[in-house]
DNA sequence: TGCGGCTATTG
DNA sequence: CACAATAGCCGCAG
C-alpha cells in the first residue's frame, strides 16, 4: 500500500480527473475496519490494501484533491465511509438511481444490473444452501468471472464474494459500467423529464445524509425521557414480575368498571368490542376517535382511553425502547431510507418518524449547541402548483398563506378552501371538499386536470412518474375471484394513491434537494442534520453560529427550489427558529 | 413460525 | 380515519 499521496498520485496517473466519477468499493472486517478498497474511472483502475488508517487516509486525500462524484453500489458503502470518519461531498448511489428509474424499493446489485440489462427481475440468481439439487446444477463457468452467461451477476459474487482482491476492483469497475447505464437511462428521460438528473443526483447524495443520521443519532436527554416514561407507567420495573405487576395494576384501573366475573383481555380487540357491549356500548370497532364519541356513556370508556395511552408507551415507547435504540452518549439511533417504495419519502425506525408529542421535550440540544428547526409551510398544495404548472394557483402562493388568497377565490372562507384543496390531493370523495368540486375545476383547471390524469392512470394501473422522474408502479389489479363493488374500491383507491403520489413524491425530491444543500452549505458552521421529519429539518449547530445557519437554512431552501423546478413562479416558505430544545415554541 | 388484522404514533 | 410510514400484540393457518 503506498502513502496517501502516491495512492493519490496513482490514480490520477490514470487519468482520474477533477469532479469526474470514480466508483469505490470498501471491504470491510467484522471489527468495521476498512481491509481493501477498489477503485475504478473511465481511464482505468486499482486495488488498494494495507492497513486501515493508511486506506481511510487515501480516499480522504482523492475526496480533497479530485472532490469526485464517488460511484457506490449502495448507502452500504456510505455507512461503511461514515463508520471511518470519512464523510463525502457527492456521490452516484446505484441503489438510489435505481429506485427512482424503476420504482420499489429493492435495489440489491443482482436486480440494478438485471434491470439495466432487461433481464426479468425473475431470473435473478440466488445462492442456494448446498444441497442435492445444488449439486445438480450445471457448472455456469468460471467463479472468478462476476457475470453469468445468461448476462445475470452471479450470485457467489453479490453475495458478498465481491469483497476480496482481486474481486474488488472489478466490483468497482461494474459499478461504473453500471453508473454510466443509468446514466443513459436517465438521459432518455429527460425529454419528458427535465429534473430526471438533477433528481437522480440529490436522491444519492440524500443517502450520504441518512448514512450519517444513522451514525450520528437524534440527541435526547435520557433523564428527560425517562422521567416523561414514568408518568405514563411509573418507575422502571427491577423485575419481571414487577412489570407484571405494573401491567395487572394498570389493568385493574380498567376492569374495575367491568362487570364482575368476567375475563377480558384488553390487548385483544375482539375482548375489549365484548366488554363494551356488556356494558351497554355498540361500536363497530375501538379505535380510540371512535370511542371519544361514548366517553360519556360509561366511566370505562375514559379509563380504557388512558389505558391506552400509557399501554403505548410502556409497549413501543418505554423503557425497553430507551435501552435499545439510545446509546451511552444519549443519541436515538435508527436506520435511514432515503426513499420508501412508494413515493419516494424517507423513512426511518426506531420511532425517528413517528415519536410522541409528550416525548419530544426530551429531545434537546447538546451542551454548546442549539438546534435550528425548520419546517416548509404547506408544502404540498405549492408542489402541486409548481408540478402542475396551474398559473392560477401559483399566484396564490405568493402569500405565506397561500389558503387565504385560494378561500377568496372560492368565495369561501379559509378552512373550507383548505380542506378542499387538501381534499384534491387526496382524493376525497365526500363531504365539503367534494361539494367544492366544480368551483376548484374552473378556478384551478391545470391543477385538477393533473391530479385527474394521475387519479386516472391509477385507476388502471398505468404507471406515472413524478415530476424528478421516479417510477410509481401499481400493483396489478386482479380481478378473480372478486366482487364488482370490490373490484370498484380497489381502483378508486389506487387512484387516490395515483394522485397522491405525484405530490407526495414531488414533494419528497424537493425536500431531499434542500436537505442536501444545507448538509453542503452548513457543514463549514458545523451545523450538522440531525433529523429529517418529511417537510421538517431539525439541524444541530454550535451555539455562536445559530442564528447564522437559520440565515443559511433559508437561503437553502432558495436556493434548492432553484435548482429543483428552475424558473418555476411558485412560492415556497419555511418556519425557521433557534431553539434548546425540539419540543420548545417557535419564534 | 409467519402473516393479516387491529391499533396507535407521526407527517 | 382521504395519502404515506414504523411498530407492537392478537388470532389463526400451516
Amino acid at each position: 500500500m503506498p502513502d496517501p499521496a502516491e495512492a493519490l498520485a496513482t490514480l490520477v496517473g490514470l487519468g482520474a480527473d477533477q469532479s469526474g466519477a470514480v466508483a469505490l468499493a470498501v471491504s470491510t472486517t467484522s471489527e468495521g475496519t476498512i481491509a481493501a478498497v477498489g477503485l475504478a474511472t473511465s481511464a482505468g483502475s486499482v486495488t488498494w490494501a494495507g492497513a486501515h488508517r493508511e486506506l481511510v487516509d487515501a480516499i480522504g486525500a482523492v475526496e480533497d484533491a479530485l472532490h469526485p462524484r464517488w460511484v457506490l453500489w449502495s448507502q452500504d458503502t456510505a455507512r461503511a465511509l461514515v463508520d471511518a470518519d470519512v464523510r463525502v461531498a457527492r456521490c452516484w448511489d446505484l441503489a438510489a438511481v435505481h429506485r427512482l428509474l424503476f420504482g420499489g424499493w429493492r435495489a440489491e446489485p443482482g436486480r440494478v444490473w438485471a434491470a439495466l440489462h432487461d433481464l426479468p427481475s425473475s431470473s435473478i440468481p440466488e445462492t442456494r444452501p448446498v444441497d442435492l439439487f445444488t449439486a445438480l446444477e450445471p457448472d455456469d463457468g468460471d467463479l472468478d468471472e462476476p457475470l453469468r452467461t445468461d448476462g445475470h451477476l452471479r450470485p457467489e459474487w453479490t453475495d458478498g464474494g465481491w469483497a476480496t482482491p482481486p474481486r474488488i476492483v472489478r466490483w468497482a469497475e461494474l459499478a461504473l459500467t453500471a453508473s454510466i447505464q443509468q446514466e443513459a437511462r436517465i438521459s432518455g428521460l429527460l425529454a419528458e423529464r427535465p429534473a430526471a438528473l438533477r433528481t437522480a443526483r440529490a436522491e444519492s447524495t440524500a443517502e450520504l445524509l441518512c448514512a450519517e443520521l444513522a451514525a450520528d443519532g437524534l440527541p435526547l436527554n435520557r433523564a428527560m425521557a425517562e422521567a416523561i416514561v414514568a408518568g405514563f407507567v411509573g418507575p422502571r420495573p427491577r423485575t419481571e414480575a414487577e412489570a407484571a405487576e405494573q401491567r395487572a395494576s394498570r389493568d385493574d384501573e380498567v376492569l374495575r368498571h367491568a362487570p364482575p366475573g368476567g375475563n377480558f383481555d384488553l390487548r385483544s380487540p375482539g375482548q375489549v368490542k365484548s366488554l363494551l357491549r356488556f356494558v351497554g356500548i355498540e361500536v363497530p370497532d375501538t379505535r380510540a376517535w371512535r370511542l371519544e364519541e361514548h366517553r360519556a356513556d360509561h366511566p370505562l370508556v375514559e379509563a380504557l382511553l388512558v389505558w391506552r395511552k400509557a399501554e403505548r408507551v410502556s409497549t413501543t415507547y418505554g423503557y425497553s425502547w430507551l435501552d435499545q435504540q439510545v446509546d451511552a452518549d444519549g443519541r436515538l439511533r435508527g436506520e435511514w431510507s432515503g426513499a420508501d417504495g412508494a413515493a419516494g419519502r424517507m423513512t426511518a425506525s426506531a420511532g425517528l418518524h413517528n415519536l410522541p408529542a409528550d416525548l419530544r421535550p426530551a429531545v434537546v440540544a447538546e451542551p454548546g449547541h442549539v438546534f435550528v428547526r425548520a419546517d416548509l409551510g404547506q408544502i404540498e398544495p405549492r408542489v402541486l402548483a409548481a408540478v402542475s404548472g396551474d398559473a392560477a394557483l401559483a399566484r396564490a402562493t405568493a402569500d405565506d398563506d397561500m389558503y387565504a388568497p385560494v378561500a377568496r377565490q372560492l368565495s369561501v372562507d379559509r378552512p373550507t378552501a383548505k380542506v378542499a384543496v387538501l381534499g384534491t390531493m387526496y382524493g376525497q370523495t365526500t363531504g365539503l371538499g367534494a361539494h367544492l368540486l366544480p368551483r376548484l375545476r374552473s378556478t384551478y383547471p391545470v391543477a385538477m386536470d393533473f391530479l385527474d390524469d394521475a387519479d386516472r392512470a391509477g385507476q388502471v394501473g398505468r404507471e406515472l412518474r413524478t415530476y424528478g422522474g421516479r417510477l410509481v408502479r401499481f400493483g396489478s389489479a386482479s380481478t378473480d375471484g372478486v366482487s364488482d363493488r370490490e373490484a370498484r374500491s380497489s381502483a378508486a383507491a389506487r387512484g387516490r394513491y395515483g394522485r397522491n403520489a405525484m405530490i407526495q413524491g414531488a414533494a419528497a425530491e424537493l425536500f431531499k434537494v434542500w436537505a442536501v444543500t444545507v448538509r453542503a452549505r452548513g457543514s463549514a458552521m458545523g451545523a450538522r442534520i440531525v433529523l429529517c421529519l418529511h417537510d421538517e429539518l431539525v439541524i444541530q449547530a454550535p451555539m455562536a453560529h445559530g442564528d447564522a445557519v437559520a440565515d443559511l437554512v433559508e437561503q437553502c431552501l432558495q436556493e434548492a427550489v432553484r435548482r429543483w423546478a428552475p424558473g418555476t413562479p411558485v412560492r415556497f416558505v419555511a418556519d425557521i427558529s433557534v431553539l434548546a430544545r425540539w419540543s420548545d415554541a417557535k419564534d
